[in-house]
DNA sequence: CCGTCGCGTACGGTTACTTCA
DNA sequence: GTTGAAGTAACCGTACGCGAC
């Protein structure tokens, strides 16, 4: 039995970010991808909202920004300055997203407006509230389906982040850089944990055919036992030795002669494989 | 060249909050 | 309306790599 580990399709190159940003490439992160995800193209319109852009790519393909009307909106004053929590390098003029704004007013899970509203609502407080007022407490928001889908995007085509790969992201999204970071480390987390369960359901199996295997070559050497008990003659017989077959690991004897307990099971050979 | 210091980041573990049945 | 489970955003402590000194 052979049951392999394919949980991906075969790790793509970072063409999604590295188009615009350094091309010389931050190789300090290993690209060890872990595809637990059905593959899916880079840039499928789904999930991520239609008028959802990507400065790097969007500048290429020539689309126009689109306006933003989310509530998370409301944070993008505050987060140009609000990026002091990673420092100032997403004000940069030459950032790619320095007048990037998105749209993420379409949404709002499952097409329900009430459920959106009371969503965007605790968003809002949490993005409003933030870290400003009293840091002693955590806010916990919600990403928005968007967010999150377009950050499951950007993660398949890269597990982890460069700096400018995240403040790029979080501008985009209207998020700080600190909270793409988190996501990015639990996305990381829950892809390993799936990963492990993936890895136990597989050596479960592998536990269970070699019990069964066990059980068959258990009730083999039964038979046998039983067979030499029952023909006392093989005693009286030339000497027979039970060899394992190393092609197909079935027990044989290996005999000088020929009768009656010969039948019972394959011959080997001088080479030792065995002849059935 | 070697030690160490500071910085940034990844990771494992945990907590706190949200959502849903 | 309440409750418990599941999911997940956020946090903490630690380890590691890297460049500067």
């Amino acid at each position: 039995m052979e049951l392999a580990l394919s949980l991906g399709d075969t790790p793509k190159p970072f063409s999604f970010f590295q188009k615009s940003f350094d091309q010389k490439s931050t190789s300090s992160d290993p690209l060890i991808q872990l595809n637990l995800l059905p593959s899916t193209p880079v840039l499928r319109p789904h999930p991520s909202p239609p008028n959802l852009r990507i400065p790097w790519l969007n500048d290429a393909l020539g689309v126009e920004p689109a306006r933003m009307s989310d509530v998370n909106r409301f944070r993008l004053a505050a987060s140009v300055e609000d990026n002091t929590d990673e420092g100032a390098a997403a004000s940069s003029p030459n950032s790619a997203v320095s007048s990037f704004q998105m749209d993420f007013s379409i949404m709002n899970g499952n097409g329900n407006a009430a459920e959106g509203a009371t969503r965007n609502s605790s968003r809002e407080r949490g993005a409003d509230s933030d870290d400003e007022e009293n840091g002693s407490t955590r806010k916990k928001l919600r990403l928005s389906k968007e967010q999150s889908a377009f950050l499951e995007d950007s993660f398949k085509e890269h597990t982890t982040l460069n700096p400018k790969q995240k403040l790029a992201l979080a501008k985009q999204l209207n998020l700080r850089p600190r909270q793409v970071e988190v996501w990015f480390q639990n996305r990381r987390a829950r892809t390993k944990l799936k990963q492990t369960e993936v890895d136990c359901e597989y050596l479960k199996k592998c536990c269970e055919t070699l019990t069964e295997e066990n059980r068959r070559l258990q009730k083999e050497l039964q038979e046998l036992r039983a067979l030499k008990t029952s023909q006392p003659f093989y005693m009286q017989r030339p000497a027979t030795t039970l060899t394992m077959c190393p092609s197909c690991e079935r027990v044989a004897t290996n005999t000088t002669g020929s009768g009656a307990g010969a039948k019972q099971t394959a011959s080997i050979t001088a080479g030792g494989r065995c002849e059935q």
